[in-house]
DNA sequence: GACGAATACTCGCATATGCCACTATTTTCA
DNA sequence: TGAAAATAGTGGCATATGCGAGTATTCGTC
């Protein structure tokens, strides 16, 4: 805690280490860790990013339609870990804003595809030196080696087989 | 990209190879991977921690209070690397509750503190069990040599330093 | 061929997060 | 001592995220 200036002072009935005692596993939460170093990133990466109009999360959408062709909406939904309706309600700014467009499957009349529009392409290009810039800055803070470890840890965790081995499925389905 | 069915079929109408090959280092996002990885991890863990009512970003907000005692918003904030408004919009719901209270500075008319509740004691006691079974599932995929140097990793990313470093602003003021 | 189960999405509601303008208060400086 | 700068928070607006109910469609089984 920052700058600890307070706090037995007639609010907090108990001294700091008995409160600290309490709850001794408190900093070793791995949920928080991610969320805490998620945020941080999200802030700096945004700042850099801020000039060419996309957020890093928007940019990220983006980039994954850009790679896949035209996703469904579901393939897009399982790519990013995100909840499907999330999925849904993050394009739509974008649909909005036309950087991307939304078109039945040709096949399966229940799914949509989801298309990188060209003003969706050019914005996305626009965005690539100012998200190599932050890119950089990361690494060379905290090491390329170091940060290449780190995504590899980070994409086991992402994975279908870490949240099947989590809640204890059988993963020979 | 799972299940790839789509794609060349008439509406992307680049090749695969081309398309990724546009985009060399899509993969290497470090706040994509930071992101995927939170959402994976927060939904699992809301998934254990749902019988005691509180989400793992809650729980992290009330341990934090507990420990730390009656903190101002502003080390609150800072100790969690939320914006100071956003962490008024997340105590809202638990005010609203009476998880917490906001109380004044004595010191400080600005400032408020936030002091955790009998209730919010009570509520954060009954995630106890819940949240070491989420982390002890967590641990027992990861191992838990592999979770401690993660948790490392992102405490020092999550740090003042690192955003001072990534900012390339002087550290030794 | 019909029906039930499963799937793909939308919508509404809610929390989570961040930026900016604003007000109130404190601190710093001349 | 007074004014300007800095700080602490709020409110509004917006995006980011997830759950559950609902509708439409597809698939599998009998």
């Amino acid at each position: 805690m920052v700058g600890r200036k307070n706090s037995s002072a007639g609010l907090g009935c108990e001294p700091d280490a008995a409160r600290a005692g309490a709850y001794p596993n408190a900093g070793r939460c791995n949920g928080t860790a991610l969320r805490k170093a998620t945020r941080r990133v999200s802030q700096l990466y945004d700042s850099v990013l801020a000039p060419c109009g996309l957020k890093g999360t928007q940019r990220s959408l983006l980039i994954h339609i850009a790679r896949a062709g035209t996703p469904t909406m579901g393939e897009l939904s399982a790519a990013l870990v995100l909840d499907r309706s999330a999925l849904g309600h993050n394009l739509k700014p974008l649909e909005r804003d036309g950087l991307v467009a939304l078109v039945p499957d040709e096949q399966d009349k229940r799914s949509r595809r989801v298309v990188l529009t060209p003003l969706g392409k050019a914005k996305l290009d626009a965005s690539m030196a100012l998200w190599a810039q932050a890119q950089a800055r990361f690494e060379a803070v905290f090491g390329p080696a170091e940060a290449a470890a780190l995504r590899a840890s980070l994409e086991r965790i992402a994975s279908p087989e870490f949240a099947e081995a989590f809640s204890g499925r059988d993963t020979s389905k």
